[in-house]
DNA sequence: CTGAAAGCGCTAACAC
DNA sequence: GTGTTAGCGCTTTCAG
């Protein structure tokens, strides 16, 4: 099947290419009837515009690239699916790098987008990503940049995050008022800043309604079910008193098997609350409750603040840095019968 | 900052513009003397190739178009990672498209993938997919195309899926080995393909082993937790002997927790396996037995079908329909202490 | 080993 | 309202 051009449209009709392209593009100076011939023959020889041409010549590609450490992880491919969703809905095609939490790939990564020219980079940074010279380069090349959940600290560049800080008070405080008094919480080792918020976020709450904080209610270690399960083994030989638990979603899962198999009741001896609302959560009985992320709407919103920014261009817009509430969602594993 | 392009390195050599592009792409017949100048002020000045220029005259754009119902369902979001990896490391970028099961975003993903050149495109198709002009279209173009998972039957096109005969074949025979004799099999309400494989195979695997083919212990619904809990009631409630249970992953979920909550034990009186070896499954107890559907690896097969028939493409080749075995897991929920 | 020149398919400024 | 013309930044013959 020989490739349609716009020349083999103009050819057919007796006119000139240029025109065809103006049919084809609505542009207001031609006549209704050619357009509609125009359109007629383009449909009949099933002609398709070529964009790579069109975007050579226009500098607009009406495309962007992606990056996210990956796709395995469903927090990342929920915000990926808003962001092509929003973006398909304007008019523009994604294209996708999965940097495999490695500096090395996500360099290619942009490098690849770059070449492609892309109008824009989406990205949610490696945890190798210290040093962030090839996010500089982005910038000094003027392609607008949105960054979300995993920022980069003093790269000016528009992001969407969630509220972490809010995310730990909340579950801190529903916990609270469900009249749990001694609050154990389970953190990671890591220094990073999104544990370290939701802790912050913990630690206030239990100010704020005047309870000890107890250094030995905040446990750090590595984010997995067998933790969880450990954690709960040990606290109990060690006779500590606590009444519930705030850890991760994974972590809670295994905290919540301890407590079944030990015939600890959850959640009226015991409640849990986990963070990051994953669709286990709902399957586990008894039911956990636990902090969503917005992952949807974190992509949409990232899509749309690129969409705003690359609007006014060159004009020195704000950086925008929004921060999404993280939304309490109450199951069993936290409802105590008052 | 000003777009650099092999004009301006010519310039500052003093060579032509030609030379420069020779040079750039490893030419064999440009001194090693000048290849080196050239890429030296390449990098000082910061240049990257326009792939739209080169993909406009070359005619090769080394980007694929994917096609997925939704990225949401994890399936989908593997195989695409498993593609996205293989093309990545053969030069190819990837672009995405989700058409959340509607046949008019499929066919608006394809459309855009045509106007961008796109070299092929793999898809999984839509359950509207009904009615596959579009996809003709896309041969009588000659763009490879290969299809995963969700196939059109009747299109001459290559594609990896997996067997679900075997699958329900496997599942029930591990069953039958355990030494579980009432194999109750709850399978979907529609005429949809894999689940009339997979039930082929448990009807199969009954035979094989002299077992006979209970009627009343086939039972069709909706795939859900809720659904797989109401069965094991109404199940108990009819006084029917079973004394296992093959069904997705979701489902099993539910009649886990059934059994779980009437003190069944698990897999002592009753055993269960699923079907998808979703992650969830190992974080129930019992955990899960399952059948794994080698979810990254149908994408990077796709991948790899996808380079082998672009590479010889105007030959003819075999369409090579690639049918991957299903995986048995097996887990406590089904490990009979015998 | 390097240069000259054509052209991929389109957009857009300038004519008339 | 339509035609003419000049590129966008490359690849790719054809020369020499």
């Amino acid at each position: 099947m020989k490739k349609i051009t716009i020349h083999d449209i103009a050819h057919e009709l007796n006119i000139t290419f240029s025109t065809v392209a103006r049919a084809l593009n609505d542009h207001p100076a031609i006549s209704s009837a050619t357009k509609k011939a125009v359109k007629e023959t383009a449909e009949r020889l099933g002609y398709r515009q070529n964009k790579l041409a069109s975007s050579l010549r226009s500098g607009k590609t009406h495309t962007i690239g992606i990056i996210v450490p990956s796709l395995h992880v469903s927090f990342f491919s929920s915000v990926v699916s808003g962001i092509e969703r929003v973006m398909n809905d304007n008019g523009y095609s994604t294209l996708l790098y999965q940097s495999n939490e490695s500096l090395i790939q996500e360099k290619k990564g942009i490098e690849t987008f770059m070449k492609l020219r892309v109008d824009g980079i989406i990205s949610s940074i490696t945890t190798e990503t210290l040093e962030h010279s090839h996010y500089l380069d982005i910038k000094k090349r003027n392609i607008p940049l949105v960054l979300f959940d995993r920022i980069i600290e003093g790269l000016d560049a528009p992001s969407v995050t969630i509220n972490d800080y809010q995310g730990g008070f909340l579950a801190t405080e529903h916990l609270i008022k469900q009249n749990y008094k001694h609050i154990l919480h389970i953190t990671a080792e890591q220094d990073i800043s999104i544990f370290k918020e939701r802790l912050r976020g913990y630690i206030d709450a239990l100010k704020y309604y005047h309870l000890p904080v107890r250094e030995e209610l905040i446990i750090k270690g590595k984010s997995s079910k067998e933790f969880g399960s450990a954690v709960i083994t040990d606290v109990l030989n060690r006779n500590l008193i606590f009444d519930s638990v705030f850890a991760l979603d994974i972590t809670a899962i295994g905290v919540i098997q301890e407590l079944n198999a030990r015939k600890i009741s959850i959640p009226d001896q015991v409640g849990v609350i986990g963070f990051a609302n994953e669709s286990f959560g709902e399957l586990i009985s008894p039911r956990l409750s636990t902090v969503d992320q917005q992952t949807v709407r974190m992509g949409e919103e990232a899509a749309k603040l690129f969409l705003k920014i690359s609007e006014n261009e060159h004009s020195n817009y704000s950086y925008e840095n929004m921060v999404l509430d993280p939304l309490l969602i109450i199951r069993e594993s936290s409802m105590r019968r008052l």
